[in-house]
DNA sequence: ATATGTGCAAATTCTTTGCATTAGA
DNA sequence: TCTAATGCAAAGAATTTGCACATAT
């Protein structure tokens, strides 16, 4: 009998063999292990939460800098979306082509939720003769989430 | 006669010297001449910006270090901005508590322009239950800016 | 077979910290 | 005088790089 959980498995991993195929690179494990885990869990995780994660499913993990060359490479593939909130450690989700989506973090337990989809409209941010190509942004919002606010800090 | 020049840097001098003394900071050479960069140029500026153009003005340069720990003081005081743009080194520029703005980054030149001011209502923008307290944000956009585009890359 | 990817170790870059000394208020 | 601020040097943290070896296609 096959479970659920190991057929989703199975699934992730035939989907992130075909993302790599359909960006020609290699099928190495150090990529398959990181594609698997960005598709089981949202994150976004820092470069060191994943090396642990690795360190979990894979007995010979791969070395960090591997880890780091890896990300980058499909930050630049758009593979992943790479972000910053500003504490001084980059972190990594997947990048879903079909909506983009910010995020909101919690400035006491560091805890990061997802909002749901991003509803920023250039026109009416932006001033109309700014002549910029090709016009992206980054945003993220800080607070005290309602954990946090309950507890006495 | 006193050059029209002159007299704003005086007027400068007076507003860093009083802004000093309302946070109940010492009047140091290093605090009053980051003050005083800042309130010249828009900026936002590296720490590396600020220690090379403290060289041109005073003869005794300040460490690196204080201007690390100044520029952090300023921020938790919220005299400066801490801007983020994502390429591993953080700017700051003088803190406007009438407005605040964003910037968009040209990922060719790496200039940096304000834009006037934000235009984000957090009501719309979060869900309205978030339950988050304290809310604030951080915006940038990124493009390739009016003269990048004209030129070949 | 061959280009691509990886491990390992060392180097870089940005930032922070400890501590003795100096200097504002 | 007395605390706060600075300089200096060393430590830390995150990330990048060079190069020889390994491996996917």
């Amino acid at each position: 009998m096959v479970t659920e959980k190991a057929k989703k498995t199975s699934e992730r991993q035939a989907k992130a063999a075909a993302l790599l195929k359909s960006h020609n690179l290699k099928q190495t494990s150090p990529r398959l292990g990181l594609i698997g885990i960005l598709m089981e869990e949202h994150g976004p995780f820092t470069i060191d939460d994943l090396h642990i994660k690795l360190k979990t499913i894979t007995a010979d993990v791969p070395d960090l800098a591997t880890v780091y060359r890896t990300l980058t490479r499909f930050e630049e593939l758009e593979i992943v979306n790479r972000c910053d909130f500003g504490d001084g450690t980059l972190r990594y989700e997947l990048a879903h082509h079909d909506h983009h989506h910010h995020h909101i973090v919690c400035l006491s337990c560091r805890s990061v939720t997802p909002l749901a989809h991003c509803t920023i409209d250039l026109e009416t941010v932006l001033p109309p003769d700014h002549g910029f190509a090709r016009v992206s942004h980054k945003l993220e919002f800080f607070g005290i989430c309602p954990q946090c606010t309950k507890k006495p800090s």
